[in-house]
DNA sequence: GGCGCTTGCCTAACGCATTTAGGTATGCGC
DNA sequence: GCGCATACCTAAATGCGTTAGGCAAGCGCC
């Protein structure tokens, strides 16, 4: 029997896919087991358990996504950049459900903190800063892009915006509208 | 052996009030048999298996929110009618985290048609009435309005918004101000 | 009050996922 | 070519979900 050569990263990565193919829910120990060709207790050696592999996940798409969201922040500001990290989420979630799933795991505050979650946060302050928003009204915001970034994708993912003839794009683009134009009003100039 | 009584509703209710307390995941039809003391098996008599009964939960919520919302709504109109609706789903989510994580299961489309999905997407409507916005920037506005309350009330319940000095209060009522702003200004007037 | 029938709850059994304990053999370092 | 670490295995316990089939409780009827 050869050796496949199992490593964490490698079932992490794995279960990602996995995650993106049949969703974050149906990531389970066995199914992974199944799709390297080994049987399930081998996995054991490389991972906790069951949670501990879902941690994994979830904490490889909180690293992706922020990567990604760096990236696109680079040399950008304003609405430029707000518009460029609005669609690193929304892109990111349309292409890695499974993985934009495991992203909103509850995960215990010591994990979240050595983890990208600190990355961010930080970056949702940066994009405020082509706008000049003084505190306490700056963490406002920084909750408001927060909350309408992570519920207008969970809700489109879910399907909740089919079924009419206004596209979800078309509200995406008339949604960072509106923020932009409110963070412009709220700036201290 | 004496008779319980069981009914699918009461099976229901019992079933909302275990996610409140252990959250939506971690109700089980085991953990639902030993709470009325019965076999686990005399459970699929009233409901046909697990997933049935997580959908009954999820309708109930959904119900009950509804109900809540409609009694928010009922004479108010513009600002009072966003504020009281938005604190609707908030307070939900708080008073009941199982409850409102079972509103967001994914219902296949007649099921959700025919519960009370309909009811909000017509009251997340209504809302707009008083601020006279025109196609299709309203229904752009449902769905950022629908983005920011689930998304807030998300983020909040996982924690997010935990460890800073400006509290999850004062940001919320800056974000509703902040829609109530923003739709003042899309109004056709 | 006794009779039968519906049906509420039971026992028994199987399938599948998780997890642990302990065995075997592979392939790297010497 | 040898030894050792360890990658992967078998075996078995536990727990949840689900189905099939049995018993008796309590209602309706006389």
């Amino acid at each position: 029997m050869p050796r496949v050569g199992l490593t964490a990263e490698r079932l992490t990565r794995a279960g990602a896919e996995l995650a993106d193919e049949v969703g974050f829910a149906q990531v389970t120990v066995s199914a992974l087991a199944e799709r390297f060709g080994v049987k399930v207790a081998s996995l054991y050696s490389h991972v906790r358990n069951s949670q501990d592999l879902k941690t994994r996940i979830a904490l490889l798409a909180l690293e992706e996504l922020a990567d990604r969201a760096a990236e696109a922040l680079a040399g950008r500001a304003g609405k430029d950049a707000l518009v460029a990290f609005a669609n690193v989420y929304r892109t990111y979630a349309r292409e890695h459900p499974g993985r934009y799933a495991a992203a909103q795991l509850r995960l215990d505050p010591e994990t979240a903190a050595a983890g990208a979650g600190v990355r961010h946060a930080q970056m949702t302050r940066a994009i405020l800063r082509g706008y000049d928003i003084p505190e306490p009204d700056q963490t406002h915001a920084v909750r408001l892009l927060g909350s309408v970034f992570h519920g207008y994708v969970s809700l489109e993912l879910a399907g909740g915006f089919d079924h009419t003839p206004v596209t979800a794009e078309a509200s995406w683009t008339w949604a960072l509208d509106s923020l932009d134009a409110l963070l412009r009003e709220r700036s201290a100039s």
